[in-house]
DNA sequence: GGCCTAAGCTTGACACGTCAACTATATGCG
DNA sequence: CGCATATAGTTGACGTGTCAAGCTTAGGCC
């Protein structure tokens, strides 16, 4: 085995972490998207966006901050725009001052669907996650991953894309 | 807004804790899988189902046992094995009793390739997850996943693709 | 003003994941 | 035995994600 001194291998209780990570990552978000694909239409990222855009002033964000908010690249961002653009549930306007930006908004039609959508996601969220803890294990586990998250978005250097806080329930204007 | 009896919205400590796993599963984990694939020309995928085999008896598994360790359907495992068997890290041999079945094989150089690319993972992980964690925080997130862990697996009446529990680090035999 | 670099966003190519359909073998039952 | 059904694994098509390269506008500096 490699050095012991030097090589930081995990220990018991990060090991059981890390596991759980990978259970929640491998087998409960895939199950997340596809309710989400099979049973309402839409994507999770589609989703995602939906929810960002119903939090902001006016449901209206600068793709940037868009990007930023849900976790998105502003590549994967575009493509995925597209396909909102055409169903109807967002639009693109022209930045006012800066030409080079421009701002989505949240249209009624697709913060209708978003309504219609959020309350069977949340089950599903529920099912998979939340029905299995205590009150006190959600809070373990929200104190836990708080620090992780606020590193995630603080550090911008660690990673390629983007950064700031996520969001996960639709907020209704 | 909808029925607040029938609609079970998410807590304040419930919804921090799916915020902060949202920040994990789409920020850290994308992070770790670049970090594999530009540093160490690898997959998680690729890593995750050599991991499995290098803890399993002889280094071989069925492949659907396999897939239920890796937590990947049969039609992912197929895809990927193909690279794995062209690079010489994995071989594949008929099952000797069941004519349907093959064993997947981690071969000398697969577990080379194994110990060469899982220190500088497991340092990535540190990195982003477990150095923002105190012992007891990380006992915590263990404790909250596990029951969520274990639903995943034991109900596979709740999933399209397979069960069982995942692994982490690499385990030579 | 004229240049250079950075920011905002788009595009296209390629790789990966998913799903449904398919082949082949095993098992259960009349 | 003969048929139906289930299990093991493969295949190909299609949708999505990623990356590098590109275009346009802002801002800083001489």
């Amino acid at each position: 085995m490699t050095d012991e001194t030097s090589a930081p291998w995990l220990d018991a209780d990060e090991s059981q972490a890390w596991n759980g990570l990978l259970a929640v990552v491998q087998r409960a978000f895939p199950e997340i998207e596809r309710d989400l694909r099979t049973n309402h239409d839409m994507l999770a990222v589609h989703y995602h966006i939906l929810v960002s855009l119903s939090g902001a002033p006016e449901h209206t964000l600068r793709l940037s901050d868009l990007a930023h908010t849900a976790n998105l690249s502003q590549s994967r961002l575009t493509h995925r725009l597209r396909v909102l653009v055409d169903r109807g549930d967002v639009e693109i306007t022209q930045h006012p001052d800066d030409k080079r930006a421009k701002h989505a908004r949240l249209t009624e039609g697709g913060l209708q669907r978003l309504r219609t959508v959020a309350p069977a996601h949340v089950a599903t969220v529920r099912r998979l996650i939340f029905d299995h803890l205590s009150p006190a294990q959600s809070r373990a586990l929200a104190g836990a991953l708080a620090p992780i998250a606020a590193s995630l978005c603080d550090h911008p250097e660690y990673l390629n894309p983007q950064h700031c806080p996520p969001v996960a329930a639709p907020t209704d204007g």
